[in-house]
DNA sequence: ATAATAATCGTGTATATACACTAAAATAAC
DNA sequence: GTTATTTTAGTGTATATACACGATTATTAT
């Protein structure tokens, strides 16, 4: 990922995809000393504010594939971080924060303030609201 | 990731992750009927590009992480579309599209037009350039 | 020519992603 | 109350992603 020279495709969707990975890396790389990824602070974090929650109402909110956030929440169960208080045999799972969790997210938050500090630092408070437009249409399009 | 209602978080790397799903979600369905993923579409048209080119300088053009690169072979080296032609013994791989390959191209190459002119169509030319300048923006911060 | 350095490549491991499929629980119809 | 339907959840399988690590080839220095 430390090509120069860096240039647009020809392809909306490889543009798309490569700064998708490119921002992933740098929020990565921010939530690092908190050992989680992106993905998974935004998981907790949708999860502290949706409390208690299915597996299904998060995924539609999230917006991932639901059998993907049911693999994702794996790693952050083992780690504590979030437990089901469902009552056993029943269907609907009630997703909680564990206390761990809740502490987790407070760290993780000032290192994701920084993240977003550096990337609207660079762009610009206008062009951050464009990019905001432009991805949601292309959001929508999707079935 | 059929919810409806869909809205933009405050986080800028959610945003541009969901859209980045939301475009490959779009764009592998045009090329379904070819048996390809947009990724692998890439892979192939980069390799035909270059060839006969390393697993290191492939990596580099397509700006993928270059131990991502060698399993995303894999599945196009099964399927007889990518081959590499360098000596045993050496060290550098020369990868070239296969006969195979080449056709696969030129019909996935139909497909992905219809999805390009999808996006542009709902983008309209204007937007587009705009986000295909913004996104770079966001590419060039990455380490 | 040999030793040191750099470039190139692959694997182990772990997470992320989604489609097809199955199973179980909850709800609605009757 | 039982049956039918819908909702909810999980697994099997396959691809995608990248970090840490190790191994081999290629290049450079001496």
């Amino acid at each position: 990922m430390k090509t120069e020279n860096k240039k647009s495709s020809v392809c909306n969707c490889l543009n798309l995809r490569r700064a998708s990975l490119a921002i992933t890396e740098i929020y990565d790389h921010y939530l690092a000393p908190c050992q989680l990824s992106v993905s998974q602070f935004s998981i907790l974090k949708h999860t502290h504010a949706m409390e208690p929650v299915s597996v299904s109402e998060l995924a539609a909110e999230i917006r991932l594939d639901r059998t993907t956030l049911v693999r994702n929440l794996k790693p952050l169960e083992r780690q504590g971080l979030i437990h089901d208080i469902a009552p056993p045999g029943t269907r609907n799972r009630q997703l909680c924060l564990t206390a761990a969790g809740r502490e987790r997210i407070e760290q993780a938050n000032a290192y994701w303030e920084l993240a977003q500090k550096r990337i609207e630092a660079q762009l610009g408070q206008e062009d951050t609201k464009t990019l905001q437009a432009l991805l949601l249409k292309i959001e929508v399009l999707a079935p």
